[in-house]
DNA sequence: CGGTCTCTTGACGGAGTTCAAAGCTAGTGG
DNA sequence: CCACTAGCTTTGAACTCCGTCAAGAGACCG
């Protein structure tokens, strides 16, 4: 299976941005990975489970959310192509969260297990950097985040989103970005409208 | 000085929570930090600059913000005693950033360099375990804050935070509150007068 | 004591929500 | 390949919560 190569590809371009591995090296870390391949609307997370592990996206995305006692759903992250997901307290905990985790797009991915993740890191401590260099990352994004949702209108977050993701318009829908900015729908489509009349005008 | 013998105490303390250690390791640990004691008001970080530590709360408490082009102030984090602070991109990859850090009250503190940070973390694993710990659970607490902010009310996100953590009402002036929760003082202070209207209709 | 900072309270305006209806798109089965 | 349905997006109108501006009261510090 061909794509299950590609799929460890991606990973090693990903991994190589941090981190520079031998052949040796990275074959050894391949061994710790699960690849799997998913339908889009597929649940890899539900809630009152126990977030198993932690993926990595090679092909498609996925995104981690709640669902309220309204039953709205809010998205907590969005993964596309070389990112990481996973629902952190769940996982680091091994306790069963309250998150769900799906497919948005037909997607190909790289699973690691929390002891799995252990081993790989205390194995190869280039590993171990290459984590504590992703969480560090991580947790810089998320405060980004904070930032940007008490001290933004919601016009203001949007345009930041597409600045730091331009790839999010064109392959989420409305609903799915609204609902990661928090705000409804509705909410969004109107700023979309004043935009791009706006843009009209400069033209 | 017995505060700085104190000082340590604390940290020992905490991260004795995670990790147990010989009295010669944290022996030689104390010398990666630098203990400093800050009155009211006064600056660990300002716009602009490099966020040269990652700093330890033994007694007092310290803010992290950022001021917006209109001069209004955005807190992004909230550091008692046991807890750290950094601006974690400042302070990770050493450029400048546009946070500040001040003192809300006398505090005594422990810092350490991104260098002592990364020597501490290899020269004792324990260290490098632990912190991958705090960055974990860190992470973790982000999370919880970000999901609170795309789904709550203001009421709701207030309520959470005094359940998380009942010493900031006595603690933190309510406009600091207000800025951590995204809203206007003058908000805040009607969501009070609104919840303390309620406790007296229940008792 | 004054002056500054904080908290409260009021009136008004605006951004976003809610509810509802209609058009559009995409996936499904005949 | 078309028809149908279900979900997505847009638009409208009324409402709500919070922001803004302003004024006044209490607390703290020099």
């Amino acid at each position: 299976m061909e794509s299950l190569r590609a799929a460890f590809d991606v990973l090693r371009r990903e991994v190589g941005k941090h981190i520079s591995l031998t052949d040796t090296e990275f074959a050894q870390a391949t061994s710790f990975f699960t690849p799997r391949r998913v339908k889009k609307g597929q649940y890899l997370l539900q809630e009152g489970e126990v977030c198993k592990f932690m993926m990595f996206v090679s092909v498609g995305f996925l995104r981690s959310y709640t669902v309220d006692e309204k039953g709205d759903e809010h998205v907590d992250q969005l993964a596309f192509e070389g990112w990481w997901i996973a629902e952190p307290y769940s996982f680091f905990t091994q306790n069963p969260g309250k998150y769900f985790i799906d497919a948005l797009e037909d997607s190909d991915l790289l699973l690691i297990t929390l002891d799995a993740y252990e081993t790989l890191a205390s194995t190869i401590p280039k590993f171990e950097h290459y984590f504590r260099v992703l969480l560090q990352n991580h947790l810089i994004a998320t405060h980004r985040r904070i930032l940007s949702t008490i001290s933004l209108s919601a016009e203001q977050r949007y345009l930041e989103l597409l600045q730091s993701c331009p790839t999010i318009a064109a392959r989420v829908s409305l609903r799915h970005i609204a609902s990661y900015l928090g705000i409804t729908p509705e909410a969004l489509s109107r700023i979309r409208g004043r935009l791009s009349k706006k843009q009209a005008q400069n033209a």
